[in-house]
DNA sequence: GTCAATGATTTGAT
DNA sequence: ATCAAATCATTGAC
């Protein structure tokens, strides 16, 4: 039968016409594939600029020195607590929460690197199918790329902020010198209120003298000025409360004035001025 | 539980 | 920067 060569015949020209409508497709697509893009750099974004983000590098230190980031987190928050004069009874509890912060912190950042790179991956499939239907540029695809990158960047800098939000929380609540205030030892409150009295009439310790004061006491000068501060407002707010503790001061002095012989021009106490 | 004492912080003035 | 003053947050006695 001639049927088969007639169909063959009819084959290879098919074959030939759709290669040549192949070759005009791409050729058509490709045309508009530019215009597309020049319509598109004329009418919006021509600098794709992408400078590091002022406040993502805020947030990255943030963490960092937080010791959420970073591949030296715990000797980096033993250092923390041990400046921070803390002594082993809470270091745990806050560490374990920190711990967790941290592990949610990145156990969620991968999560979101999971979900964006599946995304991507899907999006680019896509368009390459698509690529072969209707006109899109590899340049297209690139571009919605990045946006798509860029998007979920976006996503992770709400996560940096609230995980940093979390840190601060935490660290007020833990670390907020108000929230364990430990009463000074009876030595340097002794101390401190053999100073006072016996500076009755001008009880402001120069920086000096509060080193001394703190060295002897066993605190932090700022400390001692907080003592003072503390001390003479409350002083002055009701003398009369204080009158006791004054006279115990006094005596006190006096029998340290009597014990080391009369040398003391400066030692006795001064009454407070308070005009 | 209340409540005064107390150390720390904040605010505002100098 | 330092101080007074007000305020906060905990401690410790009751």
């Amino acid at each position: 039968m001639s049927l088969n060569t007639e169909q063959g015949m009819d084959e290879a020209q098919e074959r030939k016409h759709r290669l040549n409508m192949h070759r005009m497709k791409n050729a058509l697509f490709q045309v508009l594939c530019e215009i597309k893009e020049k319509s598109a750099l004329s009418q919006r974004n021509p600098p794709e600029d992408d400078p590091p983000d002022p406040q993502q590098l805020r947030l990255d230190r943030m963490l960092e020195s937080e010791g959420v980031i970073g591949n030296d987190a715990d000797a980096q928050l033993e250092g923390q607590l041990a400046a921070s004069g803390d002594n082993t009874a809470e270091h745990g509890d806050y560490r374990a929460k920190l711990n967790q912060i941290r592990s949610i912190y990145h156990a969620e950042l991968e999560k979101y690197n999971n979900a964006c790179q599946e995304f991507t991956q899907h999006v680019q499939n896509l368009l390459r199918e698509q690529s072969r239907t209707r006109p899109i540029s590899q340049r297209e695809i690139q571009r919605t790329i990045t946006i798509i990158s860029r998007r979920f960047n976006q996503i992770q800098l709400q996560l940096k902020q609230s995980t940093c939000e979390a840190v601060m929380i935490l660290r007020s609540r833990f670390l907020d010198a108000r929230r364990k205030r430990r009463n000074f030892s009876k030595q340097a409150t002794e101390v401190l209120n053999e100073y006072f009295y016996s500076h009755l009439s001008n009880p402001y310790p120069s920086e000096e003298a509060k080193e001394e004061l703190a060295r002897k006491c066993g605190i932090t000068v700022s400390q001692v000025s907080n003592w003072f501060g503390n001390k003479r407002i409350r002083y002055k707010k009701n003398i009369g409360k204080f009158q006791e503790e004054a006279n115990l001061y006094a005596a006190k002095n006096a029998q340290a004035v009597c014990q080391t012989g009369a040398n003391g021009s400066s030692m006795g106490y001064d009454t407070f001025d308070n005009s």
